[in-house]
DNA sequence: GATATAGATACTGATATAGTATCCATAAAT
DNA sequence: ATTTATGGATACTATATCAGTATCTATATC
């Protein structure tokens, strides 16, 4: 555990919490949901911020609630406000001056795998916020 | 450099190389092309001889080709050959028992990924071997 | 003015990727 | 039959990123 870049499903989380229980509250607390380093999460909460998918008060009684309704916010956006590395990368050792494929393969990889980042993106789009939300009260009730 | 895994687009490098020059080529030389270490690039030709894509002959003279033809053989075959980690991870911290959205995210997230690996997978279909060889050529004509 | 919060920073620890070195098994070349 | 060049396996090391820990500052409420 600490290698895979969980910061994404981790803001889906704390904002299903926010969303779901429809208040303000404090990274404290919304650690505790998740059962994670406060630290660690206060640093997601200041990315989802920062992107405008939560809004925040500080000082003394201060905390995070949404920014916009949870229908109005898509995975594909939270996705972009933690904005983990790419899923594909390209190899980038340096080229093999004769060789063909060694020259032009990173521009061709470069060029198929912006259209799967592509799909990824257009599949993150169709769920939001409140979609996930009334999931979870699906399977608690 | 070190914590993207970029053994899938080295094993579409190496297939193309093989697939453009239509030959039985050593590790050694597979490993020129890519200009990483041979003893790398040999573990990724092993689970690409493995997941029959590769064909291999042992012993002196012996090498790497390809087992099937470039246009039967698809991004997505060598993706799962070489088997990366799934692109989407979820969280794993114990459970807040009195929180619903706690006891239920990592179902939820879940059953929304799966959908998002199936696009990837269904995306990576879509390009063969031979689109792959035939853009490189395209590019150094 | 005291206090509880967000937010920032520096350091540490854990893990996965990739590099290095070396060995064994096999089959061709001699 | 021997030599030799290959695939394949293994153990160890180096490095980068993710995540945890500790601590500090600024700010707004009480």
């Amino acid at each position: 555990m600490a290698s895979v870049n969980t910061q994404f499903s981790i803001a889906v989380h704390v904002l299903a919490a926010i969303a779901h229980n429809e208040g303000v509250f404090t990274s404290e607390i919304l650690a505790g949901s998740v059962n994670a380093n406060p630290v660690f999460v206060k640093r997601i909460l200041v990315k989802l911020s920062k992107a405008k998918l939560a809004k925040t008060t500080v000082g003394k009684s201060g905390g995070y609630g949404l920014a916009r309704s949870p229908k109005s916010i898509s995975l594909l956006d939270i996705y972009s406000a933690v904005n983990p590395p790419d899923a594909f990368a390209i190899h980038a050792y340096p080229k093999t001056k004769e060789c063909v494929v060694s020259c032009n393969i990173k521009e061709v990889m470069s060029d198929v795998l912006v259209g799967t980042q592509e799909a990824v993106r257009r599949d993150l789009r169709q769920t939001t916020l409140a979609d996930v939300v009334s999931k979870i009260r699906a399977r608690s009730g």
